[in-house]
Parts: C-alpha cells; structure tokens; sequence
DNA sequence: AATAATTATTGACCGCGGTCATTTTAGATG
DNA sequence: CATCTAAAATGACCGCGGTCAATAATTATT
C-alpha cells in the first residue's frame, strides 16, 4: 500500500540538489562529479541514485529549471513586432543554453523526452516556448502563409542551428545574433514567392 | 627527423578499423566496446588510443564514411525539382543518420568540429551536403529572395529538426519524411510576405 | 511497546574509457 | 652483422558513472 513520502526523502534530495548547484556555481556544469555532489551532500554514492536516475537526470532537473527561469521573463514581454525584437528577448536564454558546450549537448539530447515514458524538464521547456513563440507570432508583421506552430518550430530549428554553429570551427566568423536574425528574416518575411519565373 | 610512416602502423589501423566494422554490423554503434575491438584485431588497449584520440574519434571516422557515401548518391542525382524531389533524395542519408539515437548524438556533437583545430570526417560532410544542398537550390523553382547558401543552411536545420523530432517522445505522430516536406514547403516555397495587412 | 512490512541508505564492487612508464620492434648507420 | 634510435605496442593502472545485496530507519499493525 501506498505510504507517505518521508521528510528525511525531501531533505536528502535537497541536500544533493543544493550541493549539485554548489558545485556548478564554482567550476561549471561540465566539471561536476557524482562523488563529489555526494561528499558535500554527506550521503553515499548509492544514494544519489536513489533519487536520480542517472548524472543526467540531475542535470536535466538543474539545466531545466534555470531554463524555467529564463522563460518566466520571455513570457512576461510584450508580442515583439520585428525580428531584432525576437533575437533580442531569446538572447538571455540562449546565452545559458550555450554557456557551455557540455550543457548545449545535454540541451539537444534531452530536448525530445530520451523515453517515451518520462518527459523530462529540458522537454517541458521546449514546449513551453514553442508554445509562446506561437502565440507571438500569430499577432505580429509576420507571414501567415503558415500556422504559427508551424513559424514556431522553425524558430526553434533556427535557433539551435544559429547556437550550433557558434561552437563550430567552420564559421565561427558571424555574431551569434547576426546569424539568427538574417535566418529569422528569412523565415519570418519572406518577399518573393517563386524563383526568376514568377509562379 | 620525420621517418617514413611504418607499414605496420597502417597495417594496424586497417585491422583496429576492420575489427570495429565487423563488431558494429553484428551489435550496432552503442554496443561497441573498445576492449572487444582491440580484442578482435588482436592487440593491446593501448594501441587503439595510439591511432584514435577517442572512441568518439574512431565513431567519427566510420560513421563520416557512411554519411560521405551517401552524400556520393546525393551529388549523382539531378538537381530535384520539387520539395518532394528533395526529400526523396535525403531519405537515405536521412535513415542512416537515425539509425540509432546514439549514432544521431554523436553526429550532431560532431557536426559542427569540436576543436578549432582538427576539422573531423562528420563535419566535412555537413559541408559538402551544404555545398550540394546550395547549387540545387540556385536553379530550381525555389524562392529567390535569400543566397543558396542561406537555403543551404535553412534546409540542413530543418532536416535536423525533423530527425530530432522523431526520436521525440511527444510529436512522435506524423512520420518523418511528411514532416520535413512541410518544413521545407514553407521555407522553399513562401507565398506571401507579411501578415493581414500587406506589406 | 513489540513486531512486522516498507522504504531509504550504504559502500564494496563492476564496467569501461582513457593514461603512461616500460618494453619491443623497425629501420637507418657504420 | 651489430648497434643505435625513433616509433609503435604493451598492459597495469586510474577515474568515474552506475549497481546491488545487505543494513538501517521509518511507519503500520497487534
């Protein structure tokens, strides 16, 4: 039968969670080690994963909430009306999400749910914004050829694009921004229909 | 002084890349074990980091050569006429690279070289398939208001997105080619510019 | 309060990628 | 052929993520 959540549950996985973000706070993402979380935690090595399936899974509940945090101020903006405005309110959380590059990869891999069963945080986040770039683009001076889910998906396919290629070694000449907003022109304001012969 | 490569080296690296081949038709890319190749091709651990700098540098080669075989497929075709056509034309490519979660991980990692100093196979085809991508896109019937190249890019993200979205535990309803055809419809063939009001 | 049934914690242990001081081998030189 | 030297190969070893049978702590039952 079902039993109740124990305290000394809560309290050890938010001792892990707080040493984990301790960790991270003093020598970033990439360099955190399981036993070393453990160790300040002051817990066994087997607990940890007790409580998280696995070192990513910790990651994905960390990576996920300051995401959270990031979208909580995109949503409280006003529908921007041009594309510098779209760059310029996703700026902030492209710069977390592209702060390091272990934590970009983390980002892609965990952006689709891993499994079918558990949609983690980093999952829910891409939702959330899909969602409110829809909402923000079925008002403003953009085409309306396309649904905005639709404008909204290649927002997001650009996005990632434009923060890949800035850990490219091939063309790590443009500016982050610069990138992202002549793709977002294209994609959002189209001119022309057809090639040289009209349609 | 620089001496001449020794046969034996290439010798190795032959039987080290042959016994990794065998090793992944019979398991798969995830399934492969570095102690089980060097094992195979008869030789020591040691000897396998000698001629790869990683596992993901021995993935990196085997999974390049793939992609570059396809991509060989690729710029034997005629230049596609319609989105239909373009898509017909990736799905091989396609395929492989969503052959397993693992192998799409790693190629995204890879896409786009990790360090600024060795350009990797994987990162060579990004670029051919871009160059490709672009001289088809130049004479078609496709929108003319942005660069090829910039279509290029365009269609490499959402051949990305689409691939993402299949291993994707929410969306993973409309299957993948009909996916990217939309992506591509939208962005290869807009039909108007902005939205109510005209521009 | 004593006992039983669950749940949480522990830490020795394993798998596997990667390292490095040491040894072996190939090939140039006298 | 003997000798010397740079390159290649070796395998014991390490770091670190992850497992699991055993133990401890908590809650339900009498």
């Amino acid at each position: 039968m079902n039993r109740p959540i124990q305290q000394r549950t809560l309290k050890t996985r938010a001792r892990l969670l707080e040493a984990a973000t301790e960790v991270i706070s003093e020598a970033g993402y990439e360099a955190l080690r399981v036993e070393q979380v453990v160790q300040r935690a002051g817990v066994a090595k087997g607990t940890f994963f007790a409580h998280f399936r696995d070192k990513d899974a910790l990651m994905d509940q960390l990576i996920g909430a300051r995401m959270d945090g990031f979208l909580d101020q995109i949503d409280r903006l006003p529908p921007p009306q041009s594309v510098d405005e779209i760059v310029a309110a996703l700026m902030p959380l492209m710069s977390f999400m592209t702060c390091e590059r272990y934590v970009f990869d983390l980002i892609l891999r965990y952006s689709g749910a891993a499994a079918r069963a558990d949609i983690g945080p980093i999952a829910m986040t891409f939702e959330r914004h899909g969602q409110s770039m829809a909402r923000w683009l079925s008002g403003g001076p953009f085409r309306s050829d396309v649904s905005p889910a639709l404008l909204a998906e290649g927002v997001q396919a650009f996005a990632i694009q434009a923060m890949a290629l800035s850990f490219c070694a091939l063309h790590a000449d443009a500016p982050f921004q610069a990138r992202l907003a002549e793709y977002l022109r294209a994609w959002l304001l189209p001119v022309s229909g057809g090639a040289g012969s009209g349609r």
